[in-house]
DNA sequence: ATATGTGCAAACTCTTTGCACGCGG
DNA sequence: CCGCGTGCAAAGAGTTTGCACATAT
């Protein structure tokens, strides 16, 4: 938990010290999958990494791609969390944040919520007796580029 | 939309005159779905309703409540949503509220938020370019009952 | 009477697992 | 060189679909 402070930018870098830290072996089709969150915003499921680098790293088989995806999150590179039709999805493990996710073209975004407005909602609850840890929210709703490009 | 004020408590009787207004048959299958959610505060799985209900409805079939469940959506009878986990799953279609999980015994409550907090929830992104339609919230935690019993 | 609904089984998708080979350390 | 990691294929879990039969209206 030390380089909390870090950017975190250097995915790569910080994955491939964190795997090799932990014991682990820093395998081509392990940089790949490090090198693709670490190109985009980053918002995948399994397949969809399996199909973006089957070009490159040939033959490249989708149960890697799970193992993989399983060991970074054990490592605290990735984060799993599910959308909301149920599919499993990998986020980069920065700072807490929160989805907004397009109901037109299903892109999904990054949103952070303001402290004051986060800690109303994680107090929330008067009556119902449980114990909050924490919340995540899920927006709907239309992106700039399809709410331009609407029929 | 008109019978919104209603409290929907008779989940049975509501939904039996939907269905038959919508051109449905009333079968015992869907009978035994709608008294389901009628007698409980109603999260449920479709493996969860079969195992529940295939004691009563002799051979009852999963895949008849998979399409039961599909047509109670499309009526807004019910709601579809995923847990964090992925599992779809089904809910009564009452006013809109948001869900906690325990982290212990993955029960699932209801929970409403105020309305000057969700306000200020869908306003929460002011640089972000996204048009809102609505927020769903998440609370993980621990409920009254494991937090008693803890070890 | 007739169209809709049901049950069964098979297909399909997503994910996990077992095992022999290959390669990183 | 040794053991972890990979690819393949098969097995599982959850969900959907096709079709012949049953049934609510």
């Amino acid at each position: 938990m030390e380089p909390g402070n870090e950017p975190a930018r250097r995915l790569g870098e910080l994955g491939q010290r964190v795997l090799r830290e932990s014991g682990h072996k820093l395998t081509p089709q392990r940089s790949a999958v490090l090198e693709l969150f670490n190109g985009s915003v980053g918002h995948w499921t399994a397949q969809q990494i399996y199909l973006e680098l089957e070009g490159c790293q040939p033959s490249l088989s989708l149960a890697t791609v799970y193992n993989t995806l399983e060991i970074f999150e054990e490592l605290g590179l990735l984060r799993r969390f599910a959308l909301p039709d149920g599919q499993t999805t990998f986020d980069r493990n920065t700072t807490q944040h929160h989805h907004a996710i397009c109901v037109e073209c299903d892109e999904i975004l990054d949103v952070s919520i303001p402290d004051d407005t986060l800690s109303a909602l994680l107090d929330a609850d008067p009556a119902l007796e449980f114990e909050v840890r924490n919340a995540s929210v899920w927006y709907r709703g239309v992106c700039r580029t399809c709410s331009n490009c609407q029929s």
